[in-house]
DNA sequence: GAGTGGTCTAGACCACCCT
DNA sequence: GGGTGGTCTAGACCACTCT
């Protein structure tokens, strides 16, 4: 067995072929939706045996970097703008439809990080980033006012032009090569500003949801932070714990 | 091989494997915090391999049945009341600190359901209810006006003597041996009663986080139906999406 | 030292997909 | 038909725990 470059002592073969793996597709060597060499080809260059392949791509599907196609090959997972919807925007209506929420009223501008936006997004002080201002609707009825900030640095060029998609996760990965992989929301409740109250059509100081979210890649950094404030009349935000 | 009772012809044989050993769970065969028999006495026992018996114990540790520890054995999960506070009490301090909540003001009453408490649980009309109301404490503060509707029949004698334990989780475990898997909850904006203002210690019309759960376990019908006012001064919801 | 789970290997057969 | 992942087996060695 050749074992080429991995070491015996350390981490478990399996891990560290993921880890291998994991970075492959960080570099883009396996981009968003291409296949990857078949289990005996990865094991023969690895130098580990087809099972311990195997158990490495498995931990990597449960971790939905992967998806598994029997007959066909095992895939790079690519984040359409659904499949990122169905993962990060929990809204349901009452019959249970998913919420497929447009924008309008957006709102794009590049300077330099406040107080709060630099702590949150542990970026040093003086740092530029983009942040944007949109309303959500849900058909023709306004829900959710949100703010997002992103570090300019991480997302060159985005929204040069003062517009951004929809969904920005599935733009994220096939344009800057970041793929989400978690996100961590903080939920309270709130009384509506006169502001958010006009963007929403409510009276001032109506209960809203303020949700709280960053947002995390492969690293450690957050690359979003972004406040929802959430009016959801006949919506529900759905929290599902196992 | 002698592979006693397994089909060949129907799902694979770990899967087959997994399904015995859950039955035996629920069934109490392997109950709260006991060792399983042995990866090989499982194998012989089954007329399977170990591999194929390590696989099945694999998924049933991911689902979070089963504990497994090195050089021990395998054990049936046993659910603390500091695993179930961990697992379903999503609140947190600012500082991310759990909050651990105690309760005041419990009021338990046996009654027939009303139409909502059918529709929610699942129970056939003029089926019997435990109706539990309390009010929970984050420290001396009151966070939390919750009511909560168990099937009477399900949890027989519970709450007789007119109290209630803090968790109810693990007491469901324990006392009716019925494992809570998981828990849905729709989380909306509401504005406080003047009677939930009340327990709260707050004005009439505060915003609130109003949070209707259904809680689960191995079978299809609901066990708990519960919904929770929540005030959250200084405490927040945490939902980690991945 | 005996018994447990954790890792790793090597090889078999199957089901599925493409050309 | 040839290649892929899916399942299953049998056996090896290691690390950990208990007595």
């Amino acid at each position: 067995m050749k074992n080429n470059g991995f070491d015996r002592n350390a981490a478990p073969l399996y891990v560290q072929a993921r880890t291998l793996i994991l970075e492959r597709i960080e570099a883009g060597t396996y981009g968003p939706g291409k296949v990857l060499p078949s289990e005996f080809a990865l094991a023969d260059e690895l130098g580990i045996s087809q099972g311990t392949v195997r158990k490495a791509l498995d931990t990597l599907v449960a971790d939905r970097f992967l998806v598994r196609r029997q007959g066909r090959g095992t895939f790079v997972a690519d984040h359409t703008p659904a499949d990122v919807l169905f993962r990060f925007f929990k809204f349901y209506t009452r019959d249970g439809e998913r919420v497929l929420p447009s924008s309008r009223d957006t709102r794009v501008r590049h300077r330099i990080a406040n107080a709060s936006e630099c702590a949150r997004l542990q970026l040093e002080c003086g740092s530029r980033i983009i942040s944007i201002t949109r309303t959500r609707l849900h058909g023709r009825t306004p829900v959710i006012r949100e703010k997002i900030a992103l570090p300019a640095e991480t997302f060159p060029g985005l929204g040069a032009n003062g517009t951004v998609p929809n969904t920005l996760y599935d733009l994220f990965q096939h344009q800057y090569g970041i793929t989400v992989t978690h996100a961590s929301e903080r939920i309270e409740p709130a009384a509506a500003s006169a502001r958010d109250a006009a963007h929403l059509g409510l009276a001032a100081g109506s209960p809203l949801l303020r949700i709280d979210r960053l947002t995390f890649g492969l690293g450690k950094q957050p690359i979003e932070w972004r406040v929802s404030l959430c009016h959801l009349k006949g919506v529900y935000y759905l929290s599902e714990l196992r």
